[in-house]
DNA sequence: CAAAAAGTAGACCAACTTGTCTACCACGCA
DNA sequence: TGCGTGGTAGACAAGTTGGTCTACTTTTTG
């Protein structure tokens, strides 16, 4: 469901969802026996989305500079809203659910952190050959683009990003 | 108030922020005439003491490899709640709100994008003669070190992109 | 065709939301 | 002493929240 990704987990309520829906109540509590339940459901879904979308944007690559390059172009088509699959840009998901659901038992909380490790697999996969650091110095830099983009209203910093 | 960085602004309701300040009600809304007023009052006083602190953290960096490691250093210190004024390390008060008000609008959604400039203009006055690439660079890095800190839990992150 | 399963709309509940208002109290000052 | 200022506690209003339940209709299935 978009509802949350655009506006927020606490900013949606039930009745919102299913007005946009258009299912009854009573048939969303038959299927997700609460709210978070259906949130849960909801990041699994983009969870699942982003990955594939991520893993078809790195493949084929030959070198790690051209990797480098495909992600930070993956993120500007993203960002400017040109990626139909994940929607209008408004930041990542999790980082934006795990800033509204921080204790660290809570699902969601765990399910935003094992996104990101999934992210971050899936560079390290991606890159030949490189060291746990190439790694993690891309991982970051793709965080703080899309987190730039999103707060800082910043549409062109991946773009410049690729330039350097 | 720690309050509403620790869980967030729509997970803290007003009653909770009297029970834990002592004051009245009518005493807050004699002060402020809003939740909003309140909260855009958080943010100012946070983006005071955030800036404060971290120019007080790089002064005095001779080069600017030494700056990056001061930074790092610090962010590193924040992390892992060495830094007293900055109360329990619960990522950024700026990212979190703004993943909560994403109107472009919204005064606090403003408010949480001059405070990401204000950071990137201290890091550019900070770093001698370099080019906007560096700065921007610096930047990204800085805002993916203290998301994955965050999302991930890793709060090893400063230290290990302190060594690379 | 008939029975069962799963859908619908929406009333309802208890708890909570922001914000207002009343009633009272404590203090400094003339 | 008395008055104004600014505090306190908390009832209250109007609306929203997540979630349950009833009553009815549609769809699926044997």
């Amino acid at each position: 469901m978009g509802l949350f990704y655009q506006h927020g987990i606490h900013a949606i309520g039930i009745n919102e969802v299913l007005k946009s829906s258009g299912i009854a109540k009573k048939t969303l509590y038959n299927h997700f026996e609460s709210k978070e339940a259906l949130v849960l459901a909801t990041l699994e879904q983009r969870h699942h989305l982003f990955i594939s979308w991520l893993s078809r944007c790195l493949e084929n690559a030959q070198t790690n500079e051209q990797l480098t390059e495909q992600l930070f172009s993956a993120l500007d088509q993203w960002i400017n809203n040109k990626v139909a699959m994940l929607g209008d840009f408004r930041g990542c998901y999790f980082i934006n659910t795990a800033a509204e659901f921080g204790e660290l038992t809570n699902p969601i909380n765990q399910l935003c952190q094992r996104h990101k490790l999934a992210v971050k697999t899936l560079l390290k996969q991606a890159l030949n050959d490189a060291d746990d650091a190439a790694v993690e110095r891309l991982f970051l830099l793709s965080e703080g683009i899309i987190s730039t983009a999103y707060t800082c209203h910043d549409m062109d910093v991946a773009k410049r990003a690729l330039k350097n």
